[in-house]
DNA sequence: TATTGTTATACTCTATAACTATA
DNA sequence: TATAGTTATAGAGTATAACAATA
């Protein structure tokens, strides 16, 4: 072959879901700070949600996360009314986390900020471009092991 | 409406995304190890290449971070050959970077790991899924006002 | 004075390691 | 001894602020 790989390394969907996966996450964070937390405490509030893990490094695992930082997040979860510690009756050294209603709600007027995230993102779509997206990322989302 | 709103924050594409653009570019990060460099030397060596930006304070505008972070990003790739750092002779405050041969053949050779990162994320999808997809990601970075 | 680049410093995020309580 | 959770510490990444050289 003579011709010459002139790809750029801008147009490849590595790079660009890089980039734009930073600066979606970094607006969801803003607009979170509203509610006073941030991506990975609402991702933890889902993850109890969903049922999937209920004791802390359970948690950490789902997430892939430090055993610590679900000590962190779950401490400032607490402190906002979101979640609950309880100790397992059958393993005293368990502490199970307990989304509380304060909790649920949080967790819904999150969800609410990306889904008016979402609007502003595929707005410009049309449908089928966007069932497209939404399909894509949800087989990706698989690929990589993560939830739902 | 009597109806709840279900729709669950992680099937959202404002957290898929910025999930997904976390691990992607982890993944990105951990395989351009091999060539002494992380993804924003890379995107800097790209901006070089495309002409956008010259001047190191030019170049934190077009990257979106502090001219202090270009400093050090230029000072390592300057370290590796990869660019050169050149006074303008009309306005000697102005460092004019320039990229080198080598620079040229390092952003080829990181190019052509993300390429093959993406062979891997896409390889799962319909022909017309991955068009879908691309072309969503470019119109979605176009609105975001990023290069390319 | 204003601007470009640099250096010094500090902050955020998160992991690793040491430690406590329980098994 | 091994495990769940916690606390202490450290590192990466990056921004802000102070500074130097040039305009």
């Amino acid at each position: 072959m003579l011709t010459v790989n002139d790809v750029k390394l801008t147009s490849t969907v590595a790079f660009r879901m890089g980039v734009l996966g930073t600066i979606v996450g970094d607006r969801f964070a803003e607009r979170l700070a509203v509610h006073d937390v941030k991506p990975k405490h609402v991702a933890m509030l889902s993850v109890l949600e969903s049922g999937m893990a209920a004791s802390q490094l359970e948690v950490a695992k789902i997430m892939r996360v430090a055993p610590s930082l679900v000590v962190s997040l779950a401490d400032h979860l607490e402190g906002l009314g979101a979640v609950r510690r309880e100790r397992d009756p059958e393993d005293r050294r368990r502490q199970v986390l307990a989304l509380t209603e304060e909790g649920r709600g949080l967790l819904a007027r999150c969800t609410a900020l990306a889904r008016a995230m979402d609007e502003e993102l595929v707005g410009g779509l049309a449908p089928e471009e966007e069932a497209g997206l939404r399909n894509v990322l949800r087989r990706l989302a698989s690929a990589e092991g993560l939830p739902e």
